[in-house]
DNA sequence: AACATATAGTATGGCACCTTATTATCGTCA
DNA sequence: TGACGATAATAAGGTGCCATACTATATGTT
């Protein structure tokens, strides 16, 4: 279990060096990344056994209780990927047997994408699993603990959101 | 400014359906993510104008100071990646007139990696301006605000660890 | 009806990361 | 000495994400 990411132990101690800036903000920060690094390998690792991406699990769980389907278009836009995107899930998602694409009657652009049997178990059987590991890393927080976390979150944010006023990011499209 | 990614939303309203854990957990943990992700993204746009990414980034300051060079497998290990990886940032580096790569002398199979005056200079000058940049989101907390956020993180970081011993995770390799 | 424009889905190519070969070189030990 | 296993770098192929460009269909305008 390593509390820091190799490459931010790395530049940490070219800061130290260096004396450009308070270590200390820089460890938190890369404390905090780290942990959301880790979080994000545990649920791919819990999800790969099943052949599944967190990608393609949200997919799954999108179209689970949709007995019409829905459109790529709409996976895109609920899940926050570009449809090319989609595009690739849904591949894997069909060949592994996930998944059918259906023609569309009345629009025949449009294509409903609908989950096979074997795509409705298997997202029925993990939504509760995932939802339950998710909420079982704030296991022993109370709600001050909790809100005082979300507090400090915020501030971090409204400090990234304020401070980059040189970088004009394009602002993620809606 | 989003305060959640799509998916977790998502995600979110399908726990709240079926109510099969607290979503107050699920909402906590989802904006740590968030954080996190909009970190990331931060950090690549402010990267991305040098033609950079924060993986080459990361090289660049590896081999600043490094006059002799450094071997791609030296900074696979002190960037924490895979040499396939390196191999293939370095193509890119290389390419973009960052660094060169010098056949070794004594051992032949070794490549010694040498950052180029344009590499040396763009190391230079980012280095600092990146480091203040993440110092910059922790401005306004006080040592005791960032202790207190560090030992929420460990403790979600434990609940990590400890939870799921079903996931037989194949341990990091070293 | 005809043309312009918008939309749906996909292909293509790029990036960063991975795992698993493959090739060249090194060091050792019989 | 020469064969063998370790090591260095890379290649090949996969994933998930993106942006851009293309095709087919739909719709609105005149």
């Amino acid at each position: 279990m390593k509390l820091m990411e190799q490459k931010h132990l790395a530049l940490l101690e070219e800061a130290e060096r260096r004396a450009v800036a308070p270590t200390d903000n820089l460890r938190a920060c890369f404390e905090l990344l780290a942990l959301a690094g880790a979080i994000d390998r545990d649920c791919a690792a819990r999800l790969a056994p099943h052949r599944l991406s967190e990608g393609k699990f949200v997919l799954l769980f999108l179209l689970h209780g949709q007995s019409e389907g829905l459109s790529p278009h709409e996976l895109a836009d609920r899940a926050g990927v570009t449809r090319a995107t989609i595009t690739g899930l849904l591949d894997g998602l069909e060949r592994d047997g996930f998944i059918a694409r259906r023609s569309g009657l009345e629009d025949r652009r449009k294509i409903a994408v609908v989950l096979t049997d074997l795509g409705r178990k298997t997202a029925h059987e993990l939504f509760d699993e995932h939802a339950k590991w998710i909420a079982a890393l704030f296991a022993g927080f109370g709600a001050d603990e909790r809100s005082t976390l979300n507090g400090f979150l915020q501030r971090i944010r409204r400090n990234l959101d304020t401070g980059p006023a040189d970088t004009p990011r394009p602002e993620t499209r809606t």
